[in-house]
DNA sequence: TGTACATCAGTGAACGCGCGTTCACTGATGTAC
DNA sequence: TGTACATCAGTGAACGCGCGTTCACTGATGTAC
């Protein structure tokens, strides 16, 4: 086990970041949401198997911390895009799940079975931001979020196939408006 | 090991039916892709573990089977539903979806990284019966496909959303024709 | 028709590995006096 | 200011487990003569 700095009193709170970069990294570098082991991700964070335990109670509770930061991330994006109004938000959806491909396929890939009305807080920030920019429509908020989001996955799982550029696919999918 | 009657000779390769069926069994129950493990599939198929290496190089191409199985049964499902027309083609599509959550999520949430134009054959079938059913449109067809494929993921991921219902969905996703 | 034999489907034991988790612990940091 | 001490962040060794894979094998099935 290489050094590491251990962290001050009353700061033991950072080692929790520290692990979720850890997990995070090893998700996008591999591409493999079982690549997130508890010894991968303390061997990622330098720090030993045991020393997880203080933050999170299991495996389970890391992944889950890794999808709630990428759509604070997600949120984020469309946040600094909404100025540049709906066609920039879209865009900004788009980039980030190309960018981000594995985080992306992992948030929303999940089946969230969460009871009924109880959508992650982070998750509904991000589509508010779509409803917003939509004049409130919900309806056409949703409809351009399925097929953002349809294209951004399969672009992303079958990048074989001819998609039409992304300017054309923007054009077509903001038609429905 | 419990008794199993072997295959008689020349059919060996029956097996290799059994040994998909058993790993398409375990995905389904238990939503997992991971569970799909070697020795976890020669249980379910009643088999010993060192069977399946007659079948299988590894525990990766059992699930690619199981992928390429799936997109067959899709493009039969799209098959049947041709003569009514597009929309019976996209409700057969959502129904599909809908029915077999876990292995349309595997079958299109993984990323296939295939050599470019080589998409899988049993995918690209299903999309030509879509394109089909547009009357030769790739763009319409390939506009729908993102739609059909964006609703039917988030659904099954989000059931805590508050989609609309599936006539209301479609007729608007049928509205870009 | 009988029998020796090759083939083929599948077995059982064993291996080394990485995993999650537990336990008693260490030693630096800050605090009370 | 000095020092004893509690707290807190993190460690190292150990456990049992299921995994993928290998190996030499078994015994039923079909075939040649």
């Amino acid at each position: 086990m290489q050094q590491r700095r251990r962290n001050a009193r009353g700061e033991g709170a950072r080692l929790r970041d520290e692990i979720i970069d850890a997990a995070t990294a090893i998700l996008e570098e591999t591409g493999s949401e079982d690549a997130i082991t508890l010894r991968g991700v303390a061997r990622q964070a330098n720090v030993a198997a045991p020393s997880i335990y203080a933050h999170f109670t299991d495996r389970e509770e890391i992944v889950a911390a890794v999808v709630a930061r990428a759509f604070g991330e997600l949120d984020a994006s469309l946040a600094e895009a909404a100025e540049g109004g709906l066609r920039a938000i879209c865009e900004a959806y788009l980039d980030f799940a190309a960018e981000r491909p594995h985080r992306y396929r992992v948030a929303f890939g999940r089946h969230h079975n969460l009871p009924a009305g109880e959508v992650s807080a982070e998750g509904q920030a991000a589509f508010t931001r779509l409803v917003d920019a939509c004049a409130g429509n919900r309806q056409t908020a949703t409809l351009i979020w399925i097929s953002l989001h349809g294209y951004a996955s399969l672009a992303a799982a079958v990048p074989a196939f001819p998609w039409p550029d992304r300017p054309a696919m923007l054009t077509a999918i903001l038609a429905q408006t």
